[in-house]
DNA sequence: AGCACGCCGACT
DNA sequence: GTCGGCGTGCTC
C-alpha cells in the first residue's frame, strides 16, 4: 500500500504586476515522484483561470490560511530547472528597475513555455538533445593572423581572472570581430580542456541589420553550436534555441538584448558589439539596459566580458578612466591596406544647397557614377516632407491626436502621423481657406530619392527606410542587390549606417544633420557622433588607389563647420571628443556622473497627469534625491493621450535605488486615476 | 494583468 | 424593464 504521502509548499511567482509570491501545495501522485525544486515551472490555479508560474523557493509550511491554499496542477519535470544564478540575475533587474521578480522572469522565456500544453516543449525537447556538439579542435578553419594590437587585446582578456570587464575600442575595420573570434574559440577551448563545459554569449544590437557578424561566427566554429536568440524568430525556432542554451549544447548564443536574460548554465564569457547603441535599451514593458545587465551576470558570473566599439558610451568612457573596464585599443585598419576615409565638412552658407544638395557633394555623386562606384546618403528622415504647408493661410498638416506634424508621404499619396500611425488621405485642397496649392516642408528621403532620378536619369537609386522595408526580408533583399553591384546610390535612414560593409562604396553623404546639434536631450550629440561615424565606416574597407592612399571620402553638410562635434570628426578623434563630452556632463551633473529616473504619467487632461505628478513629488522626503517640477512631455498628446514626467536625479545611485523603493509602494497605493511608470536609467529624456 | 462584482444610462 | 459602461477589489 501507498507509504504517507508526500507534500510541500512552495513559493511561486506569476507573470502578473504583483509583487508578491504566492504559495501552493504540492502532493506527490507516486512514491517515486519527484520533490519540485527552485527554478522548476509548474502549471497553478490562479482566481478562474489558470497561469505558468516559477517555483522561487520550497518551504514546509505556509502562512497563508490552509483553506486558501491551493494544488499545483502540473509541474513541468522534462526540464532542467532555471538555476539560481538565472534567478539571482532576474531577481537583481526587477529590484533595480522596480518591477515585481515574475513579470521580469517570465516573459523573459519563449512562449512555448508558458502555455498550458506541453506539446510545443516536449517536441522542442526532442530535437534539442539530438543536437549534440562535438567538441575538438576546428581544423582546416582560416583564422586571420592578428596584428600586434589585436594579440595584445586577445592576451589581455584571457589573462583576466574571474570578472574583467575590458572596452575594446576600435574604429569600423580595425578588426573588433577577429579578437571576438579568437577569445571565443580560446576561452571555450580552455574550459573543456579543464574538463569544465563552457558556453559564450555574444550580443550584438539588431541582428537583421548585422549579418556579417553571424556569418563570420557560424564560419569559424563549424563544428561547434551556434543559436541565435532574437524578437523575429518564429515561435519554434526560438523555443529551441533557448532550449538549446538552457540544457547547455549550445556553445555559442548570439542575440540581441532579449539574450542578456537566456539561460546559459555553463556561460564562461559575454561580448557585447557596438556597446554604445541605444538598442541596447529596451523600450517597452521592462525597460532595461542589456549592456548593464550583461555587466552585472559577467560579475555574478566571475567571467570575462568584452564590450567593443569605435565610439564607446559615456558610461563606458568613464569607467575606462576610473579603472573599472580595462581598455584594450585598436588603431589600425586591420583589412589589408585600407585606410580611413577622408571626412569634409561643407559649409553650406559658403556653397548653397538647392533641392538638399551642395554644388561639391553633386559634384562627387557624379564622378562616383562616371567611375561606377557606389555612394551612400544619409539622411535621418523618413517621408517625402515632414510637413505640409499652405502659403495662403499658414495652415500646417498638424496630427489631430498627436502634437506631432502628420508626415507626407508621396508614393502613398498620404499624410501619416509617425506617433499614433493615423493616415489621411493628401488634402487636394487647404482645409481652412480652400487654397489648392499646398506645399511640401523640408526633406525627406522620398523627397531626396525623387530628386536624385530626376538629377542623375541614369543611376540605380535604392533607397532603405523603414517604409521601404516594411516586408519581411525586404530589407535583406535591398542590402543583397547594394552588395552585387545593382545600386549606384544607397539613400537611407540610420538603418544603412548599420553593420554592413559595402566594398564598392567611396562616398558617403551626409544631408543634414545639424539638428541634432542644438537639441533638448543631451545625448543627442553622443548619439550623432557614434551615427556618422558608423556611416562613416562604411566607405572605404576595399577601396584603394594604385599607391594605397584611400580615395574614400565622406562629405558632411552643415552650416556650422566649425562646430567640435565636427571638428573632432574631421580628425578620426573619439578620444577628444569624448573627453569634452565628459567634462560638459560632469560640470552640469548629467549622467554618467548622476542617476537619474523618470516618472511618465498618461491621462485625458494635462492638468490630471500634472497634478499626479506634484502630489508623487511631495509624497514624501527623498534624502540625496533632487525631483524636479513635473512638465509636459516634448510630444505632449500622442493618439489623444496627454503625457507628462517627473525627472529624479541624484549623485549616488544607492540613495536613489533606496528612494525608488518605498515610493513605489505609496505611489501604488495612491490609486490614481492616471497611468503610470517609472523608468529607471531612461536614455531619452 | 485578468476576471469578477457592482451600481447608473440608452435600447428592445 | 435589460444590456453594458468601466470603477474597485482579489487572486496562494
Amino acid at each position: 500500500m501507498a507509504g504517507p504521502v508526500r507534500s510541500q509548499v512552495l513559493s511561486v511567482v506569476l507573470d502578473a504586476p504583483l509583487d508578491t509570491a504566492f504559495d501552493y501545495l504540492w502532493v506527490a501522485s507516486s512514491e517515486t515522484e519527484q520533490s519540485p525544486q527552485p527554478g522548476q515551472l509548474v502549471l497553478a490555479p490562479f482566481g478562474r483561470r489558470q497561469t505558468i508560474g516559477l517555483v522561487i523557493a520550497v518551504k514546509g509550511s505556509s502562512e497563508v490560511e490552509p483553506g486558501k491554499l491551493r494544488e499545483l496542477l502540473q509541474v513541468r519535470g522534462q526540464m532542467p530547472a532555471l538555476s539560481g544564478d538565472w534567478i539571482a540575475l532576474c531577481r537583481f533587474a526587477a529590484e533595480y528597475y522596480q518591477r515585481p521578480l515574475g513579470e521580469v522572469a517570465l516573459p523573459s522565456l519563449p512562449k512555448g513555455l508558458r502555455t498550458e500544453s506541453t506539446v510545443a516543449l516536449d517536441r522542442a525537447l526532442k530535437k534539442v538533445v539530438q543536437a549534440q556538439p562535438q567538441p575538438g579542435a576546428e581544423s582546416g578553419v582560416q583564422r586571420p593572423k592578428l596584428n600586434t594590437e589585436q594579440q595584445t587585446a586577445v592576451d589581455a582578456i584571457l589573462r583576466a581572472e574571474g570578472y574583467q570587464a575590458h572596452l575594446l575600442f576600435g574604429v569600423t575595420g580595425s578588426g573588433k570581430t577577429e579578437v571576438y573570434l579568437h577569445v571565443t574559440e580560446r576561452v571555450l577551448q580552455r574550459e573543456r580542456d579543464a574538463g569544465r563545459q563552457a558556453q559564450v554569449l555574444i550580443m550584438v544590437p539588431e541582428i537583421n541589420l548585422t549579418p556579417q557578424l553571424e556569418a563570420s561566427v557560424r564560419a569559424r566554429f563549424p563544428t561547434l553550436q551556434v543559436v541565435s536568440l532574437h524578437s523575429q524568430l518564429a515561435e519554434g525556432e526560438r523555443l529551441r534555441h533557448w532550449l538549446a542554451a538552457h540544457i547547455g549544447s549550445a556553445d555559442i548564443v548570439l542575440g540581441t538584448r532579449l539574450a542578456v536574460l537566456s539561460s546559459m548554465p555553463h556561460l564562461k564569457m559575454i561580448i557585447i558589439d557596438e556597446e554604445h547603441d541605444p538598442s541596447y535599451k529596451q523600450q517597452e514593458g521592462l525597460r532595461y539596459s542589456a549592456r548593464d545587465l550583461a555587466v552585472w551576470r559577467a560579475h555574478q558570473q566571475q567571467i570575462p566580458m568584452v564590450l567593443g566599439s569605435a565610439t564607446p558610451s559615456a558610461e563606458s568612457w568613464l569607467h575606462v578612466s576610473t579603472g573599472r573596464y580595462q581598455r584594450l585599443t585598436l588603431t589600425q585598419r586591420a583589412a589589408k591596406n585600407a585606410q580611413l576615409p577622408k571626412v569634409r565638412v561643407i559649409d553650406t552658407e559658403i556653397n548653397k544647397a538647392t533641392d538638399g544638395f551642395s554644388p561639391p557633394l553633386l559634384a562627387a555623386l557624379k564622378s562616383r557614377l562616371e567611375r561606377g562606384e557606389q555612394s551612400l546618403l544619409f539622411l535621418n528622415r523618413r517621408g517625402y516632407a515632414p510637413v505640409m504647408h499652405c502659403d495662403a493661410c499658414g495652415w500646417i498638416s498638424n496630427c489631430r491626436r498627436c502634437t506631432a506634424f502628420m508626415v507626407l508621404h508621396k508614393p502613398e499619396r498620404r499624410l501619416r502621423c509617425h506617433h499614433c500611425s493615423l493616415e489621411l488621405r493628401i488634402p487636394s485642397a487647404c482645409p481652412t481657406c480652400g487654397n489648392v496649392d499646398l506645399q511640401p516642408l523640408g526633406r525627406g528621403t522620398q523627397r531626396v530619392e525623387e530628386y536624385l532620378q530626376q538629377a542623375f536619369p541614369e543611376a540605380r537609386v535604392m533607397r532603405i527606410d523603414a517604409d521601404s522595408t516594411r516586408r519581411k526580408g525586404s530589407a535583406q533583399a535591398a542590402f543583397d542587390a547594394v552588395h552585387r553591384g545593382d545600386v549606384d546610390i544607397l539613400l537611407g535612414t540610420q538603418m544603412v549606417a548599420k553593420g554592413h560593409d559595402f566594398q564598392r562604396l567611396t562616398l558617403v553623404g551626409v544631408l543634414n544633420p545639424d539638428t541634432a546639434l542644438f537639441s533638448q536631450d543631451y545625448r543627442a550629440g553622443e548619439r550623432l557622433f557614434a551615427q556618422l561615424m558608423q556611416v562613416a565606416g562604411r566607405a572605404g574597407r576595399a577601396a584603394v588607389n594604385h599607391d594605397g592612399a584611400s580615395q574614400s571620402e565622406v562629405l558632411i553638410q552643415t552650416r556650422y563647420p566649425q562646430h567640435p562635434l565636427y571638428q573632432a570628426l574631421l580628425a578620426h578623434d573619439y578620444k577628444g571628443f569624448a573627453d569634452t563630452m565628459l567634462a560638459e556632463r560632469r560640470s552640469a551633473n548629467l549622467p554618467p556622473y548622476s542617476f537619474q529616473a523618470l516618472l511618465r504619467a498618461e491621462a485625458k487632461t494635462l492638468q490630471l497627469a500634472l497634478d499626479f505628478l506634484a502630489q508623487a513629488r511631495t509624497l514624501m522626503p527623498h534624502p540625496g534625491v533632487s525631483i524636479n517640477d513635473p512638465v509636459p512631455m516634448t510630444i505632449t498628446r500622442v493618439a489623444g493621450i496627454e503625457r507628462a514626467q517627473l525627472l529624479l536625479e541624484s549623485t549616488s545611485r544607492a540613495q536613489l535605488q533606496a528612494f525608488l523603493r518605498p515610493w513605489m509602494q505609496a505611489l501604488r497605493s495612491l490609486k490614481a486615476r492616471v497611468n503610470w511608470m517609472l523608468e529607471v536609467d531612461p536614455i531619452d529624456i
